[in-house]
DNA sequence: AAAATAATAGTAATTGTTATTATTTTATTA
DNA sequence: TAATAAAATAATAACAATTACTATTATTTT
């Protein structure tokens, strides 16, 4: 018997903090964010909503090597950019590399099945800034 | 005045220790390694030198988002694979496609300087599993 | 409305990693 | 070679991100 998911005023609102905005928050940005419309959210209630919500295939997380997890509206694959000086995570617009997958499968002996790329470097605010 | 490095062989040990494997250790896989030869080596001891090895270029750091960060000997650019069943992180033999670079600078405010690939799937020993 | 079940807030625990410190190694100088 | 200086160590504590636990509350079903 599969547990089914119930309605949750929570939920709900770290879903319209997401679909509101395109950084790429943290959990805890999340939290900070939410906590203007629940003061007594808990960030336990954020961790188990974004993590469900990624697995239900609403969300996508993103690791992107700064030790926390990201979380991001947009599901569609895309690429994305991550600012060594000021840590931004910024979308890339670039289609993805279909050949990327199909040149992988070539040469590696398992299946592949999906591919995440990670640009870094400096985000246009910091080259300003120097 | 910077700081001069001092021999240690703690550190020869870990270096040694990557050098002869291509699994992609994490930091306490290569202290249990490391242990056979220094039974009293810390944990500090291994994350300080794989820090600090990674920061001279002599080895790679790698994060594929199963929390724990991975070290790979090999420092040339390269792509890598992480089975979705086992978290084994196996290595690519796929040249990184300067294209993708170029194409993320033509389409993306800021300087763009380097890009990871990470491909998620199935590994040839887990499929023969099933 | 009552019962069943999922979700929550609050808190404790866990995990991967980094910092601290007294001691030991390694390198330099006398 | 002995004395000194500097860096590295082991052991431990601290830390930050995340997950687990539990009693209570909210949502859904009967």
């Amino acid at each position: 018997m599969m547990k089914t998911l119930k309605y949750s005023r929570q939920r709900e609102s770290i879903k319209d903090c997401l679909a509101g905005r395109t950084d790429h928050p943290t959990a805890d940005m999340v939290y900070t964010c939410i906590r203007r419309q629940f003061p007594q959210i808990s960030l336990g209630t954020v961790y188990r909503n974004l993590n469900l919500l990624s697995e239900l295939g609403e969300i996508q997380k993103l690791t992107c090597g700064d030790g926390k997890d990201r979380f991001d509206w947009n599901t569609s694959p895309h690429y994305h950019f991550v600012c060594r000086n000021c840590g931004a995570v910024l979308d890339v617009a670039l289609e993805p590399f279909g050949e990327l997958l199909i040149k992988a499968q070539e040469v590696f002996e398992g299946q592949v099945e999906s591919h995440t790329v990670f640009f870094y470097g400096c985000c246009q605010k910091c080259m300003n800034l120097t």
